[in-house]
DNA sequence: AATAAATATACTCATAATGAGCATATATAT
DNA sequence: ATATATATGCTCATTATGAGTATATTTATT
């Protein structure tokens, strides 16, 4: 039945990617480091080929080492601690990436990294330790996914002419016609709206359409192992995938798209976002986070309503002082309401299948 | 900032788990297979040590091989096929696991198995292949979780006494409140009432209170390396152990309850249940299954509507003839649904934090 | 001091979703 | 013909949601 993995012989290597999250001034920012050449995408930057894109910006990372550390959650505590210095609280794993195509560069019969990324909420942002971690705008990296200024223009200046282009020159009858309901689904253009947790598909759609700089880093990478000359790439297309916002390293920035849907998606029913908030702060300040996550504006007295009528949050009689017109309440968040089925999801009674 | 990892050396060998399901009769089933000493768990079974419990049931498992496979879902798909001649259909990545613990035998230095679990549903139940496979009834796992027939008698009967009693011999009083909370929350104690989803935090505090019979096994086997002498287990607790249900190898059962508690959860925002049906169905035989998963009874009228109006499912002007009373109409799942944001969840703008 | 601007908080109201139940329709079993 | 089983349709009270108006309390400006 199953062999005796004792004596599997192994050729992947397991590592640990951090997303680690704070919001400050209304921005969501994520750490990143720099890698320039450590990691197997560096042969980019011989001279053999010069790279159409830079990619030195990546996801903090670490390798798992099992002798000395009890689980994978505690590995990733460790060196996060020796490389930015900061010590993570709320920690939630988001998933296991372990695709060839991640890098571009294994070699047949390589070492197949796999990597487990975990997502981590932080309210400091002072940075010390070993790196030069720095934190960047999340938005930096996914500029169509921040409504809160109303619908970012690029949407319709860029991404969905090219878009349909590329749907429309499918060959294939069926595959064009999956490709338009996948475009049509991920970017809301009829009947549905913007659903603001599709955001793996929409960057899925985006790299598979060669919009975004990590398409045009690949086909070049491979080009480069297949021994033929580098495709033509117009320049055209590096403006396009420029506007598109910051490339990473590797399947980095999927990683992150993953990270952003999986944020979202639990700010509906898990009260997540109080890791990122002092201990007291006032409902604006806790709607500015949520807005700044979820990338789109609130309503102010409903949202009101939902967190103190739903329980999730108490006043402390204190006040806060800093702002502009009348002060207000300070609140902290009610633990309790943790166990009280209101404020967590609305469990399986209200079955939506 | 991180070691190149080409060259690192590893100790750590990754495996994949395959969560399986089906429902057929009103009964949620799980793939097992049987393991009699291939996994290293094997001395249980030497005759140095006499095992109290009987822990030879166990899920799929199968290495990742990435010379062959391109990803880690494609492995999967290779050797289920193999062992038990499904073809999988939908398949969702459910979490890695890697701590020490899941494997009490590992010795210091020794290799770490990380497995990724993977759930995977399906309809049919035929198996063939080459492996002694087995359908089980989820809950004969867990036997606590199935509400149909109104409240267990287990909880009441064996569960809650021997969890409050267990609370109450802590004698960290800060530990104790802690646990206390746990309990309370997890087994719906006081104003909240219980949590279909919280199948983990359920199992993971009957674990942790040695109710379990992995948690017998686990301290036999610990004792047994540190070379004491084979810790004193009452006729009771053995007893105990099995009014809570089929003990399963490693971590086994630890990872079915993750598996429940996401199906649950899922349930309520994504039509899932469909790949476990045929491509028509009754709105009785849908909600059957759903209740199988979910482990409770539903409106039948009111779950009707939910998922006639809510555009799940369309008439197909067939009707089902085998019935006793009145014949039902055949339905068939709207693919359309996915993309209107009514069916699949709610959206962050209704925003429960 | 008076007024404007900014922010917080309270309340209203229409509409939609949910939970529970009664009523009717159409089949099979006796 | 009658009982029983199941499917389907409809009502109604309650709660949740989305959008707005009204009022309160502060700082900034004149």
């Amino acid at each position: 039945m199953s062999d005796n993995i004792r004596e599997l012989e192994t050729s992947s290597v397991i590592g640990l990617n951090a997303i680690i999250i704070a919001v400050t001034d209304e921005v969501p920012r994520i750490l990143t480091v720099y890698d320039t050449g450590q990691l197997p995408v560096s042969p980019l930057s011989s001279d053999q080929m010069k790279p159409i894109i830079d990619d030195t910006v990546a996801l903090p990372f670490g390798p798992f080492d099992p002798k000395n550390h009890r689980t994978l959650e505690l590995g990733l505590h460790n060196w996060v601690e020796k490389q930015t210095g900061l010590d993570l609280d709320y920690v939630e794993q988001l998933y296991t990436f372990g695709d060839r195509h991640r890098d571009p560069f294994e070699r047949a019969g390589g070492p197949r990294l796999v990597s487990v990324g975990y997502i981590a909420l932080v309210r400091q942002v002072p940075l010390s330790g070993a790196g030069e971690a720095e934190w960047q705008n999340w938005y930096d990296f996914f500029p169509w996914e921040d409504w809160r200024e109303g619908r970012p223009l690029i949407i319709d200046s860029t991404i969905k002419p090219h878009l349909k282009r590329w749907v429309e020159q499918i060959v294939d009858s069926q595959e064009r016609e999956i490709n338009r309901e996948r475009y049509s689904i991920a970017f809301g253009i009829e009947s549905a709206g913007w659903d603001f947790e599709r955001v793996l598909e929409r960057y899925e759609l985006l790299y598979e359409a060669g919009m975004i700089g990590e398409a045009l880093r690949d086909s070049q990478i491979r080009a480069f192992i297949s021994g033929r000359s580098n495709p033509f790439v117009e320049d055209k297309s590096i403006e396009i995938a420029q506007s598109l916002g910051t490339v990473m390293a590797l399947d980095n920035r999927r990683i992150l798209a993953t990270a952003l849907g999986r944020i979202r998606g639990k700010l509906k029913y898990r009260p997540v976002v109080f890791d990122l908030l002092p201990a007291t702060f006032t409902l604006l300040q806790l709607q500015l986070v949520v807005e700044a996550l979820g990338g789109v504006r609130l309503h102010k007295q409903n949202f009101r309503r939902l967190v103190v009528t739903g329980g999730l949050v108490e006043a402390t009689g204190q006040r806060d002082s800093l702002s502009r017109g009348r002060p207000a309440e300070l609140f902290r968040f009610r633990r309790e309401a943790i166990s009280e089925r209101t404020a967590s999801g609305v469990g399986l009674p209200a079955a939506r299948i």
